[in-house]
RNA sequence: CGGGGAGUAGCGCAGCUUGGCUAGCGCGUUUGGUUCGGGACCAAAAGGUCGUGGGUUCAAAUCCCACCUCCCCGACCA
């Protein structure tokens, strides 16, 4: 990819509105545009790392078994109604009705929908069990939108729902859940915490709350330094470890994950029965499994970041390196840098060249600022000794390289 | 919704207190030239319903009224 063809619009300067480190660098870098207060546009370079962190999710989920589908957001407030979330979700939620008259709102999430669903083919013990997901935009009409995609009226979320014949079932479930939710915030590159949480209006039994540490976190937790036992707010008067007795840290953290055993507070109102191996009806076991997935940008970036910019991690970096020609009208320079460019692509790395008639200072700015994990430097050392440097957004370390050899460099990118 | 702040060119801002005639500055953009390894320089140019509506006045970005929008703190959440 040519930079000059791929709408990237960095900024000197962020809006003076823009206040939290994330919200700041993903304006300045050109990832999004607010068009409303909490409603953004994701331009190419955002909505690539969105799709890398889908990804990551999608390959997470499927491995535990989970199915993905897409379930609508135009809803009936009469489902709703049927659950009795209608009156608890209130003004949160956006209605409206139709010309035939029909109330409808924008799902603000889908048990019911996914509920609704179950109920309609669940019919016997060897339909169990089952976990569907989705990822798709969510609707909420927040009092406060806040921090550019860390809260806002519409973002994307990947919800799960299981559906088990049993207790057992449901726990083995979840367990699968929290390890494959480990792994994909590790995947994300971001240190994070989990903790028991409130159920809140979701419902059910337990549920477990992931947290990112962020300095523009809502959420306060309590972190031992010693032992590194977490624990929420909620849990007041907690001024020391249980474990270690000694200080916690206070940290402001960012909810990015929540899961929840539901048990059958959906299936039993809306009927998701089945017949066991005794011919005797039972009630299905549901729980839900939530990730904050546009969320997840502006974590990654509270916790991956500089004065200079954006340091992406590797699986969720826009492009894997960013190949920097320092004069592009110097041929021995600009055929070095497309060749790099075109033998990287083929090896199947998302390479983005800056092909602009820049200087380099302009370049090597933008080249902070966007992030991109690994870059490559055709300059004057390549005219003079053969020679292109290699350099490490997050170490900053710089290795020269005798060039020439594009094979060379995947070892390197990939490292 | 309660409390605080702000809307002037794509972005960042000045001008408003003490109305005054073609509304400024920096960045960015366009054209030409000189530069060329960490946001270059010179010259020329394009770009503005001063958030919207009403009022006061000979005259409103500036004063008054109403409304809209955005940001920050609080309640809520992924």
């Amino acid at each position: 990819m040519y930079w000059s063809r791929s709408f990237i619009t960095t900024l000197k300067e962020a809006p003076e509105a823009a206040e939290s480190a994330s919200h700041r660098l993903m304006l300045r870098s050109g990832m999004v545009r607010m068009l409303i207060s909490g409603v953004y546009s994701y331009l190419p370079l955002g909505y690539r790392v969105l799709a890398r962190i889908e990804n990551i999710v999608r390959q997470e989920m499927n491995k535990t078994g989970a199915q993905e589908l897409l379930l609508p957001s135009l809803q009936s407030i009469e489902l709703w109604q049927k659950t009795g979330r209608d009156e608890l979700m209130g003004e949160t939620m956006i209605r409206f009705q139709d010309r035939r008259g029909r109330k409808l709102c924008l799902g603000p999430t889908h048990e019911e929908v996914i509920t609704e669903l179950a109920a309609a083919y669940v019919k016997s013990w060897r339909d169990l069990p089952f976990t569907l997901y989705q990822i798709q935009t969510k609707f909420r009409d927040e009092l406060r939108p806040r921090f550019g995609v860390v809260r806002s009226c519409e973002f994307i979320m990947k919800d799960a729902y299981s559906f088990d014949r049993d207790l057992d079932g449901l726990n083995k479930i979840y367990e699968k859940m929290r390890a494959a939710y480990e792994t994909i915030f590790k995947r994300c590159g971001l240190d994070f915490v989990s903790i028991k949480a409130d159920s809140g209006v979701i419902g059910g039994d337990l549920s477990h709350e992931f947290l990112v540490p962020a300095e523009s976190g809502e959420d306060i937790v309590f972190r031992c330094k010693i032992c590194g036992m977490v624990l929420g707010a909620h849990e007041a008067g907690i001024e020391e470890c249980p474990h270690c007795h000694k200080d916690m840290g206070k940290l402001n953290a960012l909810e990015v994950g929540h899961i929840f055993k539901l048990g059958d507070k959906y299936s039993k109102t809306l009927g998701v029965k089945f017949l066991d191996e005794e011919g005797r009806q039972q009630i299905v076991q549901m729980g839900c499994y939530g990730i904050g997935v546009s969320r997840l940008i502006a974590a990654v970036i509270e916790q991956n970041h500089d004065e200079n910019g954006i340091i992406w991690p590797k699986e969720v970096a826009p492009f894997d390196v960013l190949i920097v020609p320092v004069n592009v009208s110097d041929k021995l320079i600009w055929d070095e840098a497309v060749k790099l460019h075109d033998e990287l692509s083929r090896q199947g790395l998302d390479v983005l060249l800056d092909d602009r008639d820049e200087r380099a200072g302009v370049k090597f700015k933008d080249a902070d600022l966007t992030g991109i994990p690994r870059r490559i430097t055709v300059g004057t050392k390549w005219a003079k000794e053969g020679k292109l440097e290699f350099k490490d957004r997050r170490t900053g370390s710089v290795t020269e390289i005798q060039g020439g050899d594009p094979a060379g460099f995947l070892a390197l990118v990939r490292s």
